[in-house]
DNA sequence: CTGCTATATTCCTGTCAAGGAATATTCCTA
DNA sequence: TAGGAATATTCCTTGACAGGAATATAGCAG
């Protein structure tokens, strides 16, 4: 999810992806109709390719790249769980959730001495 | 859409928003259940919020941080236009879309079974 | 093989952004 | 008011990454 993401937050790459939704195209093709330079684009596939995003599939000494489905499904499915959010079906519910967490999250902390903060986490 | 993508592309600001997802929660908060420190959590936010992912209301000393509902919709309706990519279901349902749009709205009758129309493909 | 076309890879450089630490700001309460 | 709690901001350093240029590789035609 985050690689997917990642991938689609640069300019260019997302020009090629939504080029790529008309349809597999070459390398070539790619560059010209967004007039970007040959190696940007081989890189930036590479880079799709990596995520999952495109595949690839060599035809003489040319490599058609093609939109791959899965990426796009796994975002779609993600992107449901926030839908109680954001379709207006849900309003109603909203009103009541937001309710609950505002009350849940009213703690009084009268003053109390912090503690170490020496957790620390990386990735 | 671009900024959007950029915003959730990076792992503590996606988790941030993850968590967010329950409800609104005040900084002090989300730094604690994902053991961030502060000043990242309140940079995180900052950046959440120039790209209209949350917004915030003060309570007292306290800055509540809640999910807003637009930048979901629209990452899902960009979605929507790579549904032909990857719903299994768009095939069939196609032809009636092609239907629909022709014939703008029709609301009451259901009506007889459609011929296919050649599929489009890729070449 | 030779050469040509299409693409990939490498090296370099500049930019940008994230984390850490310290400090500033805001707002409450005693 | 002072002081403390909660958050924001600044400065710094470092790593990642995108673009440019040059070069390497693959695959076809002769």
């Amino acid at each position: 999810m985050l690689e997917t993401l990642a991938a689609l937050a640069e300019p260019n790459r997302l020009r090629i992806v939504e080029l790529l939704r008309a349809g597999p195209q070459p390398v070539g093709e790619i560059g010209e109709r967004l007039r970007l330079r040959q190696p940007q684009v081989s890189k930036h596939l590479q880079t799709l390719k990596k995520a999952g995003l495109v595949q690839m599939e060599p035809v003489a000494q040319q490599r058609v790249y093609e939109l791959r489905p899965a990426p796009f499904r796994a975002l779609h499915a993600w992107l449901e769980r926030y839908r109680e959010l954001w379709d207006a079906r849900f309003d109603e519910l909203e009103g009541v959730i937001e309710e609950l967490k505002l009350r849940d999250q009213v703690k009084e902390r009268s003053n109390q001495p912090k503690e170490k903060k020496n957790a620390r986490r990386n990735k």
